[in-house]
DNA sequence: TACCAGGTGTGGC
DNA sequence: GCCACACATGGT
């Protein structure tokens, strides 16, 4: 059961909802854990989960922007009902029970996605934190993600002082094309074959980055996102060499309407349990 | 030390 | 259209 309150959600634990899971599966960066407690920033927003008896609270004093964050309305077990019994999710899905797709914002999702490009997951959180940090407006206790103006007001250097190396001029370039005017928000609209089109014409945007930002912000599920790792769960299931194009057609075929969610859960298993660095804040 | 990490852009063919 | 290669950075 979910409950909303004024200044926060109980979700019990029958539900489809473990903030580990959630939060280390490796879709969002902005976040930090402390003794389990886990705080999340999204844009201006932030939201602590905390385990309590038999339910996780979701602290916030923005209720229905994090229900929707979340992702609360969806019934996930009718999609894990849909993909369990396909090849390896049965293990994937032990391993992430709990994990939900994230509603993230459009434009630190595309920034985020951008970084993530040949790049370990330690090393973008700590740049985007100091994105944040040094052009996010300061809420007291937190840092938001910077706007896009500001984004594109800064010069390449200032983005490499930040550690984002090549990706520096990939940064500047796609928020000064979104502040030119590339209209973020009119993806919604397009079916996802499009959306992707247009996504593609940002720089620093492939074919990979661009299935993340359409799973993780525009809750796309037929997209399959094909990185090192989900090369080596092809590796498992096929044992053959392929071009990473028709590894993704193969894959959102075998996995179905629901591939997007079967992929994140199949790169969470896997990352994790080929022992891959998992951050600790 | 060479290799790896949620790959992409570019130039040559 | 396909392919090889360069690309910053920090960890192992």
């Amino acid at each position: 059961m979910i409950t909303l309150h004024s200044d926060k959600i109980i979700i019990s634990k029958d539900e489809c909802f473990d903030p580990k899971a959630i939060f280390e599966c490796g879709q969002v960066f902005r976040y930090t854990c402390s003794n389990d407690v886990y705080t999340v920033y999204a844009g201006d927003y932030c939201a602590t989960v905390i385990e309590q008896g038999d339910c996780y609270e979701i602290l916030t004093s923005n209720v229905d922007y994090f229900y929707t964050y979340f992702d609360l309305a969806t019934d996930y077990n009718m999609i894990i009902e849909s993909i369990k019994d396909k090849p390896l999710m049965k293990e994937s899905l032990i391993f992430g029970k709990g994990l939900r797709i994230l509603r993230q914002e459009h434009f630190e999702n595309i920034i985020s996605f951008i970084i993530s490009a040949n790049n370990n997951v330690p090393r973008i959180k700590g740049i985007i934190e100091r994105i944040a940090k040094s052009l996010g407006a300061f809420h007291g206790s937190y840092y938001g993600f910077p706007t896009v103006k500001i984004m594109a007001n800064q010069s390449e250097e200032f983005y490499k002082s930040l550690g984002a190396g090549y990706r520096a001029s990939y940064l500047l370039s796609t928020a000064k094309a979104i502040d030119y005017g590339f209209d973020i928000n009119s993806l919604e609209k397009l079916d996802t074959q499009n959306a992707k089109r247009e996504l593609l014409k940002l720089k620093g945007i492939g074919s990979k980055v661009a299935d993340c930002i359409l799973l993780f912000s525009y809750s796309r599920k037929d997209v399959f996102p094909v990185d090192t790792w989900i090369k080596k769960v092809y590796g498992r299931l096929c044992n053959n060499e392929e071009c990473v194009e028709k590894m993704r057609e193969y894959l959102i075929d075998l996995y179905g309407e629901y591939a997007g969610y079967a992929q994140q859960y199949l790169f969470y298993s896997h990352r994790s349990s080929n022992g891959a660095t998992i951050s600790i804040n």
